[in-house]
DNA sequence: CTGTTAGCGCATTCAC
DNA sequence: GTGAATGCGCTAACAG
């Protein structure tokens, strides 16, 4: 009825119960003999160890938790699909949790690096501040960040300035010089930096090409489709309209592309548009972007934890991973 | 350093561990005065109780498996996140486990269903076979299915059947004899059943209008966009071509929409499509579609199971969620 | 090589 | 009302 025990498992082979656990554990120092009695035993009784209790003598949890904001968004799965295949074959059990308000990023960020709950922390697109890496450290929960930053704490990152700067040099490289920017907030709540590095390439792609900002070309809004597609709808409505906009997301760069068509405006003739992360869709619209490894990004991060839960690293690690461009046909050769 | 334990907070409150798991678990008699002491010892030490101490005590896991197959398909995620809303506030803890091949899916339906391990168990959109269902409930886990079947297995389902004959009656009022099915096979070693089920209902409501079922008008392939772009060709390559197609979800929609593209017919006027799900991007093509309540089938396959753990029902309950048409852009009148 | 024993941290009897 | 004792199932240390 109940699931057996390690003791009945003991019993019915005739052996002890350090023995059996030896077994399990694949301890050596067992005689072949009794290593196939307590197997058949294991067998007959279709025994499995309690991970509870295994956990409770261990003094691990065996359990890594993922702290993930607005997991339905595609780069975000993405990054998490690669932190589960990562742990799939690992002891370790993947605990879930969404975060789509500060509140719950606040909670989530106070009770879940617990050692009594973990023995680590993945934290993903969430950038925790000096307080909260203060209770991480001093909690002394190994915690990896991927796609967030903090100078104290392990990290899987994609070089968003240079990403930004990809994207804004090939709008440069094709004639553009009224390149606008559409992003999230860069500063926002949740503290998310990608629109902000990217923004900084930008800048930096702009200045290096004698280009002087804009600020009216960069337009900032909540993150989404609807929001990106009024922001365009703005710049579009400027006195003098940029000719290529730079989305921060490729689900941002839709919007712009739905501006685009509400203004009878034609892409790429009359704007181009890049967007940012190559999500599936993005080859469907046969929109230029700029690919992040999304899940090689989450896979890393794993690595990384794992590392530094069996020998914690004396400073915090960084991973880069690299970006490229994939052009499409949303961007073109400015003509004039 | 090592968290404190039920016994450091008992020995400087002055009381015994008894105590202390008492105001720990809100059990009545405690006077107001050591309650009160107890707190703040809890408070000074920063002590949190053991959940896998308690797990082993209380002979609970506290924890509850979430199944789901590729998790990335906009739908699944959906549904998953409905899951983990209905969990966050509750005791237990979620633990995910992502399918993605039948060896997978196997070892997983093996392992996870243990008491040793799991409270509870929750299916999304696998439907078990009865080899399987019989080791469940042999293992005592109560286990729910969402966007699945068993007959012994409590289910939040939607009805697909009704869903396939609405996406089908639309398309009949709109004038339209010529109706596709686009779809994934419908025998597929998944046992994913929506198609089948979706299938089913496209015929009744053939059946009800009269129309003869046309076997070279139902395409089955794998699912993706890109496979049911291909299909889409197949199908306006014939000698009498639909004038309408319905596809079994909104990604495979896309695709038929791009074959129309390709083929240079154009939506609605030479062919109308009707997707199925409403995924996000849906709206923005301006996708008539089939909604389903993905994020309350999650919510309601949490309160099944839930309450399943509180007490077993003596048989196996169903929930059915409602699906809607919503008519967009890309179906249209048959005119002639 | 192998059996025995002492915790791991908590909830839960029992007595007091 | 409250403290002390027992056990949840396992691992690890120790003795043999």
């Amino acid at each position: 009825m109940t699931p057996a025990t390690i003791r009945d498992v003991a019993k019915r082979a005739g052996v002890g119960v350090g023995t059996v656990s030896r077994v399990l554990n694949d301890r050596p120092f067992v005689s072949d003999a009794t290593h196939q009695k307590v197997l058949s035993a294991i067998e007959a009784l279709d025994y499995t160890p309690s991970p509870i209790a295994r956990r409770l003598s261990l003094r691990k949890t065996l359990t890594i938790a993922v702290i993930v904001p607005f997991f339905t968004r595609p780069s975000f799965v993405e990054r998490l699909r690669g932190v589960e295949f990562a742990l799939a074959d690992s002891e370790y059990d993947l605990v879930l949790f969404n975060v789509e308000t500060t509140d719950k990023r606040d909670a989530y960020f106070h009770d879940v690096p617990r050692r009594e709950r973990v023995d680590g922390l993945l934290i993903i697109s969430l950038s925790p501040r000096d307080a909260d890496v203060e209770r991480f450290l001093q909690a002394k929960v190994p915690t990896v960040l991927v796609d967030a930053r903090h100078p104290r704490l392990s990290r899987a990152v994609i070089d968003d300035v240079a990403g930004g700067r990809l994207a804004t040099q090939h709008l440069i490289e094709l004639g553009h010089r009224k390149i606008a920017y559409v992003s999230d907030f860069l500063e926002n709540p949740f503290n998310f930096v990608s629109s902000r590095d990217r923004h900084e390439g930008y800048r930096q792609a702009l200045t290096a090409a004698g280009i002087p900002f804009q600020p009216a070309y960069h337009q900032q809004g909540e993150h989404g489709r609807q929001q990106a597609r009024e922001m365009a709808h703005t710049l579009l409505a400027l006195p003098d309209p940029p000719t290529a906009i730079f989305a921060a997301s490729d689900t941002q760069a839709i919007g712009v592309l739905e501006a685009a068509q509400d203004a009878g405006i034609s892409v790429p003739e009359d704007l181009s548009v890049i967007g940012y992360d190559d999500i599936e869709i993005a080859e469907y619209l046969q929109l230029t972007t700029i690919r992040q490894p999304l899940f090689a990004s989450g896979v890393e991060g794993v690595e990384l934890l794992l590392e530094a839960i069996a020998n914690p690293p004396p400073t915090a690690q960084q991973v880069h991973l690299p970006t490229r461009l994939v052009a499409r046909r949303t961007t073109g050769r400015l003509v004039d």
